[in-house]
DNA sequence: TCCACTTGTCCATAAGATGGACAGCACGGC
DNA sequence: GCCGTGCTGTCCATCTTATGGACAAGTGGA
């Protein structure tokens, strides 16, 4: 909502919008007929986008099964823009412990415009996990602990903003998700550090987040973790946080030293 | 050269050609008319698409500088395809291994079609270092040692097409990549394992390498080696050798074990 | 002051993206 | 065996929309 910035060159637009509903799609994959229900696009239109993409290897066509997956040009762009936006490899070896200390699965996000997109997931090694979230995964900000956690600490003027959508977060999230009640958890996360999310999208996956700071002192990152309800009781959301946001001040102070390009 | 696959949506063509471009750019950076001039596309084409991509996030806008940079989309698609072609950080050990035992710049590059695009860099402690190569750089096969090193294990009829482009690579990188030299010099690879660039782009810029190869089997990463002329002496060659083949070797095997996705 | 070289913008034109329609194939039910 | 359903791949007349020549305006150097 609300584009036309200069001219525009709208394939531009539809294109960013297929790499990333193929970027989001579960383990990397996604049909033709998913793409087009989720663009919305008409059918031939995404065909041909989609095969002008492979062609260019922005994307690849799995000829067996006959999904789209993010191809190796990305994956070349990618490696090389990541000289300028990486937290990742900070942060990879605090999911790591997260997981490890915990046995649930871990996750950094990264806040996107008015989204959060997960970029990493390290395995827990309990043996139930939830699958809400994965690598490529994205909510609107106040929607999963990621983005309550980057949400609790944005200007009240911007939190209203994000609030202001009109009724669709819960439409697409459920009744949970209305503003008062993400104002309410806000408040408490300001509190504690960290945010717990009580399986609001999906009843019994619960999960905590807390906030990574940029060198400005914007909440830029969020790392998570996600489970059962049962492991995210009252007493060891105590233990959790903790972790959370020590792992989580650690890579704040990392980036913080850290000499950035440019 | 040769596209017209389905239908085409030419538009796609230009949109990766100017991704591709930014990518390739020295840190990251290019201005608007050096990419008209790269492209060969017209000012007002190019500032329309690239402002395009840019608010897709795609591109980045420096707005002091007014360079354009690869955008925090592009980070957070590849950061999911690096799911899917993840040799980085297989490698990155051992360019870091290289780099310290050697004291020259040791990098990371991956076959992408018929050009070798150079994805990692890990400075060595030398203090005379070569600029030739860094972060998306590309260049065809059988031009620098990267792609030299690849070019060495292709079958031979993949070698004849690659050496018949019609002079074009003379042209651009110099008199020295004649096919007979090149065939040469792969003969040479070939026996030795690694592949040494006696300053074929730049004078006294040399550089050697080894070929990693996928579990197919075919070379299609390649770490090496860059430095001054004087540090690359026959004497010193074989102890660089070894060296890279052993990681070389290593981040082969590794592949090789490694559960990839799908 | 003038020149060279930028960035940003407009708009008539024509290139080319669009999408309705159809062919062909694979699968499953009856 | 036959029909229905849902898929991929392709065509082409239509009209959306990208194109690029041209111009305004700003900057810095000589």
């Amino acid at each position: 909502m609300a584009e036309k910035t200069v001219q525009g060159a709208q394939v531009v637009g539809r294109v960013a919008q297929l790499l990333r509903i193929v970027g989001r799609s579960p383990e990397g994959g996604a049909a033709l007929p998913a793409i087009v229900e989720a663009s919305g696009l008409t059918r031939p239109t995404v065909y041909r986008l989609l095969n002008s993409l492979a062609a260019e290897g922005l994307l690849d066509h799995h000829a067996e099964t006959g999904t789209w997956h993010l191809g190796p040009e990305i994956y070349v762009l990618g490696a090389v823009a990541a000289n300028r936006y990486a937290i990742e490899d900070l942060a990879r070896p605090s999911l790591q412990r997260l997981a490890d200390e915990t046995g649930e699965s871990a996750f950094l996000s990264i806040r996107r415009g008015d989204e959060t997109v997960c970029l990493l997931r390290v395995e827990g090694s309990f043996p139930v996990r939830s699958f809400v979230l994965h690598e490529g995964v994205r909510f609107p900000l106040g929607v999963a602990s990621a983005g309550l956690a980057i949400m609790a600490f944005l200007p009240e003027a911007e939190v209203d903003r994000l609030l202001d959508d009109g009724g669709t977060r819960g439409e697409r999230f459920g009744p949970a998700h209305t503003a008062e009640r993400i104002r309410a958890n806000l408040e408490v996360t300001r509190r504690n550090g960290y945010t717990v999310n009580p399986g609001l999208i999906l009843e019994g996956s619960w999960g905590m987040g807390a906030a990574v700071f940029d060198r400005q002192g914007n909440p830029a990152w969020a790392l998570s973790l996600t489970g059962i309800e049962q492991r995210f009781r009252p007493e060891r959301q105590e233990f959790l946080g903790k972790l959370l946001l020590e792992e989580a001040h650690k890579i704040t102070q990392q980036l913080g030293e850290h000499a950035s390009a440019r």
